[in-house]
DNA sequence: AAGTATGCCAACCGCAGCGAT
DNA sequence: TATCGCTGCGGTTGGCATACT
């Protein structure tokens, strides 16, 4: 609904940016705030389309962005969180502070999931974290595809809550006497008592996509989200 | 040394959500 | 209620760098 013409307007630049672009963007913003990304190249002086200017700042320019050297600390936060919220990159990143969410996404999809690939690979029965390779550039005579093997990683999703925004988790909680259950028609997922009640059987129960999803779902904004992950994950870890 | 394969990451694309009208 | 416009997000691609043969 309602998208964006973006960069395929003839005369904006795409591609890399240059410094002097940089400078423009960055001084633009410090002076003016972030935000309005539609009219800001115009404003800026800047041949580019809103998209550009907002991803450019946002992965780049944004004071406080760390780039590269991912601890080890890091790492185990983004496959943990990974295991709970799957590939949700944006609220990943919301947990590491100066990473930003296409950071994260690449260096999970070029470096960790190697990692995973190969401590699964003495199991053979597991099944293989398949990493996309550049298709197109790499283009060998492939044999027939194996059968396609089920993968159970979480699946990407974007929540859209039962609740609307002005809900909050505690206004839903003191609700608690009377198990709380969203309008049907909105839902793809079973109905769960509110606040949800936990029955972890193991690991995989937990991280799962299918078990953390419903949660996510019921959850009313992306920070509580984010709350209720820490006390599932403390109740999670008690169970171990 | 040359050609090819792979790694890596910045940037783009297109969809969905949401507020405004 | 329907539509518009903006924004944010996740998936994907392009292209340079490096490793391998």
């Amino acid at each position: 609904m309602g998208r964006s013409p973006c960069c395929s307007k003839v005369g904006l630049r795409r591609g890399p940016w240059s410094t002097k672009e940089d400078t423009l963007l960055a001084n633009y913003i410090t002076q003016h705030g972030e935000g309005q990304w539609r009219s800001l190249p115009k404003k800026a002086d800047l041949m580019r389309c809103g998209k550009s200017c907002r991803l450019r700042w946002m992965n780049y320019l944004r004071p406080g962005i760390k780039r590269g050297n991912i601890s080890e600390d890091e790492e185990d936060l983004i496959v943990r969180l990974h295991g709970l919220l799957g590939n949700r990159w944006s609220l990943i990143a919301g947990r590491l502070p100066g990473r930003t969410d296409n950071e994260i996404k690449n260096y999970w999809n070029t470096h960790l999931l190697k990692k995973l690939n190969s401590a699964a690979a003495p199991h053979k029965d597991l099944p293989h974290l398949a990493t996309k390779q550049h298709k197109k550039k790499h283009k060998k005579p492939t044999p027939p595809p194996p059968p396609k093997t089920k993968v159970c990683v979480p699946k990407p999703v974007r929540v859209s809550s039962a609740f609307s925004r002005s809900s909050s988790y505690d206004s839903l909680a003191s609700n608690s006497d009377a198990a709380y259950v969203p309008d049907k028609e909105h839902l793809s997922f079973p109905p769960v008592p509110w606040p949800p009640i936990f029955e972890l059987d193991g690991p995989d129960d937990f991280l799962d996509g299918g078990f953390i999803l419903p949660v996510l779902n019921h959850s009313a904004s992306i920070s509580s989200d984010v709350n209720m992950l820490d006390q599932v994950y403390d109740e999670y870890l008690q169970l171990l």
